[in-house]
DNA sequence: TCTGGGGTCCTAGGACCC
DNA sequence: TCTGGGGTCCTAGGACCC
């Protein structure tokens, strides 16, 4: 907590959905929801349009699409929303060297460290100076809340949506939290609100009255003493601005549960290699793989083993996911499978020498027959998973293989290949029509809207084969003249945090 | 058409060591 | 051979966030 209001919370509106009606003019003013397609997807983000119908993050689409059955349905474009979030960071950067991305659409900024602000009005003259600026860089809005610590400027940030500021004067918190419900605060989620609703808390005022030891009771050492402070307003965290990476995973829901064996250790090879790609690509080895697995009745286990040392290696990670895979049950069926990697370090050569060092003498003893088994058992599948085109980002095997029947069988035919290529909401060019996006495919067709974000009135619609030479996918457009587009892919990367937009 | 994907942090028990 | 007490590492699960 500080004297001035100068912790800045920012969180981008509707990010996904913002981003996507500003790039196609004909959903603006639309209910959109961005999200997964296929019979198992979840709504990322939905448009204020789409939520006055109770479309909401985190619903299943099948649900969302009852009660808006007329809202424009598209996939995510994550390499699109990190080049729109780059541009929104870069800006945050220009205020302070102090900025702690959570996600790709929020932030804190420490204005104090930044020297531009020291009191409230030197404050709100920056959020609103910044708001006005997002919005000429990127054509999206974004909410700002400033306060004296974390917590109250995020939640005047969420007060303060859509497209607007609020400051909470530093010395108003109690008074503030007191009337307010146990979760608006960060941190108290469905399981804590029951337990402490159980326990006649539900307000932030009881949880000042029940003390701290009463919720160190409730709740545990750590979260009962954290609360506590929190419900007093006081919240001392630093803004901090490099926080390293602490595991690097990958998971797939499938469209139907797989129930064959050699199915299933198929698709944790496939996920093994996806997982050590993004381990190389941000620069890490781990020491610890973890393998996932979700039920047919959606109990979740994990399996992990540490190794002895840093790998990146493929072949590494992959047989230790074998491995674990060997320890779980599968029969009934399994609805995700997914592979990790934690324990990490800095990817450097010393790192390497030591790994190959490690398995010399772990490969020395072992015992030679399992060894033969397993190195029998690579071949083959890596084989089998070479053949496999690598899905495109964003798109995962709930909009890929929608009804691929359960079975082992290589995935990647002609008709699935066009599923991918003309995903709804994805940018297409035609060789005389110009720029358009994808509305919607099947049935060898696919349905192109022609319009340009700059474009004024929403755009023609026309018609085509899934293999018309004339149409081709393309690169989005910048949202505004001048801006930069998804194509270039070197927007700074948001480390920690998740993906989606709240 | 019931429940995504990528993360973080915490707890708790057992092994192991001093 | 009658029992302590820490510290650290590993594993598994759960809550939470966007």
């Amino acid at each position: 907590m500080r004297a001035a209001p100068t912790i800045l919370h920012l969180d981008m509106d509707a990010f996904f959905a913002a981003a996507e009606q500003a790039s196609k003019p004909s959903l603006r003013g639309k209910p959109v929801v961005v999200g997964g397609l296929g019979p198992r997807g979840v709504v990322a983000t939905a448009s204020y349009e789409a939520r006055r119908f109770g479309v909401h993050s985190a619903m299943p689409m099948g649900q969302a699409r009852r009660l808006a059955p007329n809202a424009a349905y598209l996939v995510p474009r994550f390499a699109f929303y990190r080049a729109i979030s780059g541009q929104v960071m870069e800006l945050l950067g220009r205020l302070s060297p102090l900025v702690e991305p959570l996600s790709l659409d929020e932030a804190f900024v420490d204005l104090e460290a930044g020297g531009l602000a020291d009191d409230s009005a030197g404050a709100r003259a920056v959020g609103e100076r910044l708001r006005a600026e997002i919005l000429a860089t990127t054509g999206l809005t974004g909410s700002v809340g400033l306060a004296g610590s974390k917590m109250l400027a995020k939640i005047a940030s969420e007060e303060a949506k859509p497209d607007g500021l609020v400051l909470y004067e530093p010395g108003t918190e109690r008074a503030l939290l007191a009337p307010r419900s146990v979760r608006i605060i960060p941190g108290v989620g469905p399981a804590t609100g029951d337990h402490l609703r159980r326990a006649g808390i539900t307000t932030v005022a009881d949880l000042v009255e029940a003390g701290e030891d009463e919720l160190v009771r409730i709740l545990g050492r750590s979260h009962g003493a954290s609360l506590y402070r929190m419900a007093l307003g006081h919240d001392d965290r630093p803004v901090v601005a490099e926080r390293d990476a602490k595991s690097v995973s990958v998971e797939d829901t499938f469209d139907v549960d797989l129930h064959d064996r050699l199915r299933i250790r198929l698709e944790v090879e496939r996920l093994a290699e996806r997982c050590v790609r993004r381990l190389r690509g941000s620069g890490h080895s781990g020491r610890t793989i973890v393998l996932k697995v979700r039920r047919y009745d959606f109990s979740t286990l994990t399996r992990s083993e540490t190794l002895r040392g840093p790998t990146d290696d493929p072949l590494v990670v992959r047989e230790a996911a074998e491995r674990l895979l060997e320890l779980v049950d599968t029969t009934g069926g399994v609805r995700l499978l997914g592979v990790g990697v934690s324990g990490l370090a800095d990817y450097t050569q010393e790192d390497l020498f030591a790994q190959a060092e490690a398995e010399a003498e772990a490969e020395a003893g072992a015992e030679a027959g399992a060894e033969a088994g397993a190195e029998a058992g690579t071949e083959t599948d890596a084989a089998a998973g070479a053949a496999v085109p690598a899905a495109p980002e964003g798109v995962g095997p709930s909009a890929g293989r929608a009804g691929a029947a359960e079975a082992v069988e290589v995935p990647g035919t002609a008709a699935e290949s066009a599923v991918r290529r003309w995903a709804p909401g994805h940018d297409v060019r035609h060789a005389v029509l110009g720029a358009g996006w994808v509305q919607g495919s099947g049935l060898g067709r696919v349905t192109v809207r022609f319009e340009e974000p700059g474009s004024t009135a929403p755009g023609r619609v026309r018609t085509f084969a899934v293999d018309d030479p004339e149409l081709e996918p393309s690169d989005p457009l910048p949202l505004v003249p001048g801006g930069v587009t998804g194509a270039e892919g070197s927007a700074p990367v948001v480390r920690a945090g998740g993906q989606h937009a709240g």
